[in-house]
DNA sequence: CTGTTAGCGCCTTCAG
DNA sequence: CTGAAGGCGCTAACAG
């Protein structure tokens, strides 16, 4: 037995707890119908004296819409979901918090989900979101391939991709000029003097492929030597990465003077074992990185570093997703061609990790 | 017009567009009545040929629950909020990383907000994990007082705390034993010969507020002086004012020997703070902080710190909140009386950031 | 095991 | 401006 039926509001005798108020226990109280409170709730009109009326009622019953039910009726949650590939990575959870406040300004929940670098868990998630009904989904993957928006692709739910692109076809997104940015890095050590510069790059995620091809573009252009001992990209681009790869190139007979970790994570790897070794840079290596997340403040001597536009990630990517959403209740479907994809540009931030061989 | 009704599975031509599957296209794909659907889709028995008709249906339309209607007749949605005061805060990521993978494995989904150290924001976040009728929350709370939860008490939705409690009253949750590990970190200090031993502390959060408490239960204990200037514990517990405090700290002309650090945060901030004086530790000055997160891996002198149970934090959370999520089913009500507060146990981490003065 | 019948709480036509 | 009626997709009793 629901609550608006029973004698003291909010309280139902059968199930001996509270009930959340409903509108019908508005209605009771009020004494209006379920149209007219329902329209004002919604930012209708209704004469002065029912306005003051229902929101009394609301008052006194603790009247909350229930968003589940009025989602039902509307196929519309007004919330968005967030997939991303680790929420531990200070990449994502810096887009994560844009994300949200861009989103709250427009009156829009987030409702966000972890992948922990496991595309099978990334595709759960998204599914998780279609059956919650999102009105949209924003996702910084996990996955290389597309299959895990396979459910958000069959429920038409519109996807904005944020960073990074798959490789099997290419949706909505926002990126930034990673294959200008690396080479334009590498270029900065060029102009240096560095001639024996290595790189330490994921193999998996597009940034990291693109950041990669930057490098080479740069070394190519300048007719520099790429030593397969200089070049690491093999591996996952996480901290323990960087790690171990920065660790090999410390064994070589040749070291390289310079180095290019092409992301946040690297960066921390590439650190961590410079200090365990007791190397100095730029001293004894020049290193150049990317993105300025808190590391850059805590270390003694700051990174130079490729800086991306953080806000602007979340920004455009929200713009995006919502335009998505308007034209598909306008036209009533999806849009299958023309991807939009908005590429944002770096800035190289000038620390005092890289050493002027020229001087 | 649902898409039931129509001709095309899937389809509906008075939108125009597809719309999701519904149980009702099972049934006419199959012939089978909505319980009979339902009643396998929720893990029931039918008979084998049923099964695979339903399976084969299911398949076919790309079938996929709708959670919003489910949730709407169940009262339930097997969902459970998780509200954070800063979700770009490593220590906030971590635990909910972990939840995420303690509730994934429970069949729970998880619905992330962020108050990004807004007490207003995290009120109304609230609000909305209660109109999206989640099963229960965790909080790691930006607010100092309870009333933020105020709609998830109307609601009678279970709370748990994780890390910090509300000064106005207690409520069920998992913290550390925070003032003696503070006690303990300055005992350490104190065992190594340091008597001029400052502390830089938030003044709001119920850990900081403890931190400081276990400082002073050890500078007493030991009869040893805190100078107000040694006193740092007016500001909220953020990098910015550790980096401040710290730059305070270094201006004394009667500097401290050793400084405790309250949170992560703090540690980063003092960091800052000495690198950028080039004030080095631990010859120059004393380091003791809290919490072991990355950040250590990354410095050349590692942290002494006081280490965190990070996983325990959502483990035990997740476990009292399914607890009081059962009892409420149960006894159809929430039982006011006696809250669990799990109090785990922390560990010196022994970095190299402690000069021993007496060696 | 299966089918029928009621709703869950709300919004949205349509009359008035 | 208001009210009555129907339905969103699903589950929870029952009855067969």
């Amino acid at each position: 037995m629901k609550s608006g039926t029973g004698g003291v509001p909010g309280f139902c005798k059968e199930k001996g707890y509270r009930m959340p108020a409903t509108i019908k226990d508005i209605k009771e109280e009020t004494g209006l119908s379920l149209a007219t409170i329902s329209k004002y709730l919604n930012g209708g009109n209704v004469l002065p004296r029912n306005k003051e009326l229902i929101e009394a009622a609301v008052k006194k019953l603790h009247y909350e819409v229930n968003e589940i039910a009025r989602g039902l009726v509307t196929n519309s949650t007004r919330t968005i979901g967030v997939s991303v590939f680790d929420i531990t990575d200070m990449f994502c959870s810096m887009i994560l918090h844009r994300i949200g406040l861009e989103l709250g300004k427009l009156g829009y929940g987030v409702l966000i989900v972890d992948s922990s670098e496991d595309p099978e868990r990334e595709r759960n998630n998204i599914r998780f979101l279609v059956n919650k009904k999102v009105d949209g989904i924003l996702c910084i993957p996990a996955a290389t391939n597309s299959y895990v928006l396979k459910s958000a692709f069959d429920a038409e739910i519109p996807v904005v991709l944020i960073d990074r692109q798959f490789r099997d076809r290419s949706l909505d997104g926002v990126t930034v000029n990673n294959r200008e940015a690396a080479a334009g890095a590498v270029n900065y050590l060029i102009n240096r003097g560095h001639k024996k510069i290595a790189v330490i790059s994921g193999s998996e995620e597009s940034t990291s492929r693109e950041r990669f091809r930057g490098y080479r573009d740069a070394m190519e252009d300048a007719e520099l030597a790429m030593p397969k001992e200089y070049v690491m990209n093999t591996g996952t681009a996480t901290t323990k990465y960087g790690y171990t790869a920065m660790q090999e190139l410390l064994k070589l007979d040749d070291r390289p003077t310079a180095v290019l970790c092409t992301n946040y994570g690297i960066n921390l790897g590439v650190v961590m074992a410079l200090n365990e070794a007791q190397v100095s840079y730029p001293e004894d290596i020049s290193v150049v990185g990317f993105d300025n997340l808190l590391l850059s403040n805590v270390l003694k001597t700051r990174l130079t570093v490729v800086e991306q536009p953080m806000e602007r990630f979340g920004q455009k990517g929200v713009e995006i997703l919502m335009q998505r959403i308007r034209e598909k209740k306008e036209k009533k479907g999806i849009n299958e061609e023309g991807h939009i994809n908005v590429i944002l540009s770096t800035h190289l931030f000038e620390g005092d990790s890289v050493r002027d061989l020229n001087s």
